[in-house]
DNA sequence: ACCCAATCCCAACCAATGGTAGGTATTGTC
DNA sequence: GACAATACCTACCATTGGTTGGGATTGGGT
């Protein structure tokens, strides 16, 4: 839809590319987001500027790209942990969210860069716009399906309106992500969030 | 503490000072946070840059400055309002956030900022941070307390832990406002805070 | 084997922005 | 009316994201 960008074709071409997207996951995670400039990117790859922005149309696209491919890595790894874990029971959202917050615990620079997105898509014009709403899309109808099934199993109220639940736990997950930010040694995160889960959805 | 700009003594100063926040909230308020440049602000009271960093000691000051004075306009105006709406019951945080938010749906801009603000701010370094902190602090104070005074009338359940509740209430208000700035027409904070309220502290 | 188009990548350059240095003009106080 | 502080400007700088035009490389087609 929006894929501007050149095919690709030479293997040489790909493998750099994806050696630029570690490495500014690397930096963003290490150094923070603000300190990560397309310079630092370009060095840690032997390119220029100018050959970095072959590859990504801009900073805010590179960025897009590096928090869409964390994005999937972690889909994949609490995919495979949930069914490794506790048998082969369906993937339930709530319970994988809630892993994913235990895992973001440890990279702070990953839930700046997270936040930090968020906030400037806010602009239609921004690169991630697209991607960050239709995230929360995502998540908010698997939460919502997660919710209506918890409470045809009797383990939620019923008169719960999934759609808001699914609004609100969300805003719990990124809020509470905030405060953490700043404050890391005082709050846990993922005891909030679960302690959250429960006080909303009611009594097992 | 940390005040080194001098003391400012002409009059004439104080109010290009007080015209300068005026006009950067303004600016903020409807061109968004990212639009808002420093010869923005300047050409709006008629300065240039150097003039407007006469008074402000960078562009974050400035930012947080406006932050800050909206903070104190807001809180005196809701503070008014809960006196003169409902008797001269004593102010209710909770109730108090409820009314800020509601407020806040109607101007993005600020809402904007708020969330920008808080997510830079993470960084020690950033003049933003201590305020942010604190206020942090002292609104999850509040908000304990008054989680206990309802519990200690009943209208409360007596098993919260206060101060978790207050991050998860603070969470879910922040967290809100993050979604609302990417679907503004299909979300009504208001009435998911107020919601999640309720299903948080339990039926009255 | 060689052509040639696509791809890769760079040096040079540009514009915008936040910020600094130093000086001049203004203000208000004693 | 001097004199100190304050207000404010011009000129300048560094950094950053981004563009441009061209040169080097790659690899499939013939």
């Amino acid at each position: 839809m929006s894929n501007a960008v050149p095919a690709r074709r030479y293997a040489k071409g790909e493998a750099k590319r994806r050696e630029i997207l570690a490495a500014a996951l690397q930096l963003i995670a290490e150094s923070g987001y603000r300190n990560s400039t397309l310079q630092d990117v370009a060095d840690a790859v032997g390119l220029t500027k100018a050959g970095v922005l072959h590859y990504f149309e801009s900073r805010e696209d590179l960025i897009t790209q590096v928090l869409q491919g964390r994005d999937d890595h972690d889909a994949v790894q609490l995919a495979q942990e949930a069914r490794a874990g506790a048998g082969d029971r369906e993937d339930d959202m709530l319970t994988l969210l809630s892993r994913a917050i235990r895992l973001n615990a440890s990279v702070p620079g990953m839930v700046q860069l997270y936040s930090r997105v968020v906030v400037e898509a806010e602009d239609p014009q921004h690169p991630a716009h697209d991607y960050i709403s239709e995230r929360y899309e995502l998540v908010a109808a698997r939460i919502a399906a997660s919710v209506q099934q918890r409470q045809s199993l009797g383990t939620a109220r019923a008169d719960l309106d999934p759609a808001q639940v699914a609004r609100i736990v969300i805003a719990v997950s990124d809020g509470l992500q905030l405060q953490w930010m700043h404050a890391r040694d005082d709050i846990d995160m993922s005891v909030d969030f679960d302690a959250a889960l429960t006080l909303i959805l009611g009594p097992a």
